[in-house]
DNA sequence: TGCATATTCAACCAAATGGTTGACTTTCTT
DNA sequence: AAGAAAGTCAACCATTTGGTTGAATATGCA
């Protein structure tokens, strides 16, 4: 039950895999591609996803010798959940929020390009 | 930057801590009587509440020889918000959420913590 | 068939984590 | 002043974590 979210969170706590996390919300990747930024070996990648596979954040599918790695979020969601649970915070602004979320939506491809 | 998301998400990931917020999310309380419930020493109780204030998740004010801890959601908030970013819509540029979230904590007065 | 590619496995290592106990400081009470 | 109560500190211990390397297992391609 808590356990859950001892995996989620502890998943979240590193930073590579929370890159990997944001690097999968643009795309399903396979393991070598998610390894390629990162200055590590891919066994220690591999472990990587292992640990967010467990946690339920991405799911793993293989077709043929690539093991493709797509973003599960639900997961997420739960432990987001535990966490609306203390109320005392709205989730963000919510309507900031809402018009970001537009943005993106009405402006789907060069939204990522101004600075 | 996610340094602070590191300490945030390693906090929350053990149950102990968890119940601890749980527990002050009712009333402030005292270290002792934050160790009551818990089958262990007062000195485990310490270090898992030290590991909550470096966090940011809580707050620890000393009365006499008594010190009083409080839940401090904010740093919870900012972790939440980052969540956000993967539950809700998936096709989103992750720049383009840094953008978001970049605006929403620094031009930021205290516009999003209601009291 | 034979080699390159994709990925995991196994053994190892250093550092961090979560717990213990006992000594110590500070503060309150009598 | 004496003693109890509230916490922390320091040293220790076992386990987990995040990384390495080299070997092993599929799978695709010429």
């Amino acid at each position: 039950m808590s356990n859950d979210l001892d995996t989620v969170f502890a998943a979240l706590a590193d930073p590579t895999r929370r890159e990997i996390l944001a690097m999968l919300l643009e795309d399903d990747m396979a393991v070598t591609d998610v390894a390629e930024p990162f200055g590590m070996s891919l066994a220690a990648i591999s472990k990587h996803l292992t640990i967010l596979t467990r946690a339920g954040l991405i799911g793993q599918e293989k077709r043929g010798r690539v093991k493709w790695c797509k973003l599960e979020p639900d997961a997420l969601r739960d432990a987001s959940v535990w966490m609306q649970g203390f109320g005392q915070f709205e989730p963000v602004h919510l309507d900031a929020f809402e018009r970001f979320l537009k943005r993106e939506f009405s402006d789907d491809d060069q939204a990522a390009s101004a600075s």
